[in-house]
DNA sequence: GGGTACGGCTTACGACGTAAACCACTACAC
DNA sequence: GTGTAGTGGTTTACGTCGTAAGCCGTACCC
């Protein structure tokens, strides 16, 4: 209830931008394709992701929307990119992938978080990142991250996986991160109030009909989910080394 | 790679329809709320979601499209009205509710099941299904669901569980049943091919560069995620009733 | 007859993504 | 100097979108 699309001038700033930090006005910090990647997912954190136009981007970098398209062959193009340099990060988070691995647990643990950690910095965004090429994202073309999934199931192929529970693992794996973090980042991302105003025909009192969902609300702390999350991804972890080494007898 | 946005005419089908099933030619099935939103659906899973448009449901319809907005405020209610008429119809599912029950477990075990073949029935329609308002479809307004998720609940909590157990277990079922179909969802409802089209710029033989996904494409059959999933719900019935046992003795 | 309500059509507006043409302006050739 | 060829941006325009506002035919009640 926040962004129609209809009315256009209901989001918070999008003005300004432009120079605001450089003290030579000569050079205006020429555009790039990085800036207007970076730029784009700005204006998506703070005003949501239908609120992201080609002309208001433009807006925000002190140019016109057109101008936009000599770095940028189309927007269906820049929102891959956005979600490819959020994908990017994660890799090369030096917590998750720098870090003296521990086994192939100790990986899938640090990635999760890091995954986590970027679904949680940028809540507005993820969802476009789960549903990018209508799989996960660090799966299928144009993104370049196959390199990525053959690194994860060849590294559990290392691990003494066999193919069917590398692969089992793998989809395990990326949907319980899918799940867990499109979940929870709706719960904190999105305004959790309108629980209460679900009578607009009966009139009945909404919040008070169910007492249960109420509590609920209060249990949607981050710590818990943070907890949570760490249960759920150990539980994941047992049960992938359960099913690796039913493979490796039968 | 189907569907531009742009070019706007080269999806399948969206004419005819309009009579087609009436012999009297005078009364010409006069509209209603019901049949645009079957309409809708219809279309989402003929032409995918972004090709649904009012003009085009109104053609398919055999009206213009204004004429749908006497019966539906908004696009956007419109979406919310299939949305809701999916859940509706896993809810009234026969095999799921009113065989009988034989304890949370079972219960939801044939709910799983019941979103599943929701899922796999409409493809197109469940990303949309899945995002609604943000979060789980089945847990916010506009959606009438609310007193779904009471039910869930109180269930739950009937079956012993704690407030904290029955939380944790609401939500990692709904994350669960969110990434597994979406992931599932997408795998077959997509086209699979463009795995070996990835050298747009560096010529390098695409597929060959990946063996251990392209092993992967041929595990994706739709029996395997049937196992997968069975193995998955069992695995999280499981830790979810050693939560409950937690709870209770802590 | 005259309402008057319903159901659908027509027109129109402001937004969108983007193709195409059109300027600067800089850089280098001669 | 005078081309000439980029480079980086603007302007204009087209087709599409969702939908507000108004019109108009038909059916029913008085």
């Amino acid at each position: 209830m926040s962004d129609d699309s209809t009315t256009g001038d209901d989001y918070p700033d999008a003005d300004r931008a432009v120079v605001e930090d450089e003290p030579a006005p000569s050079s205006r910090v020429p555009l790039s394709r990085e800036r207007i990647v970076a730029a784009a997912l700005e204006f998506i954190e703070a005003n949501g992701l239908p609120g992201l136009t080609m002309r208001r981007l433009g807006e925000k970098l002190g140019v016109e929307a057109m101008a936009l398209y000599r770095y940028v062959p189309s927007k269906e193009d820049l929102l891959d990119a956005v979600v490819e340099s959020l994908v990017r990060d994660v890799r090369s988070d030096e917590v998750v992938l720098d870090a003296p691995q521990d086994g192939w647990q100790d990986f899938l643990q640090r990635l999760a978080h890091g995954v986590r950690r970027m679904a949680l910095d940028h809540p507005k965004a993820f969802p476009l990142v789960a549903s990018r090429p209508a799989e996960a994202p660090w799966l299928r073309p144009p993104l370049r991250s196959l390199e990525w999934v053959e690194t994860f199931l060849s590294g559990l192929l290392e691990e003494g996986f066999s193919d069917e529970a590398a692969i089992e693992g793998y989809r395990a794996y990326t949907s319980f991160l899918l799940g867990h973090l499109l979940l929870e980042v709706a719960v904190h991302g999105a305004d959790v109030g309108p629980l209460d105003v679900l009578d607009d025909q009966t009139g009945e009192a909404g919040v008070s009909a169910y007492p249960t969902v109420a509590r609920l609300r209060d249990a949607l702390s981050e710590d818990r989910s943070a907890i949570e999350f760490e249960e759920a991804l150990e539980a994941l972890l047992d049960r992938m080394t359960v099913v690796r080494n039913e493979h490796v007898e039968g």
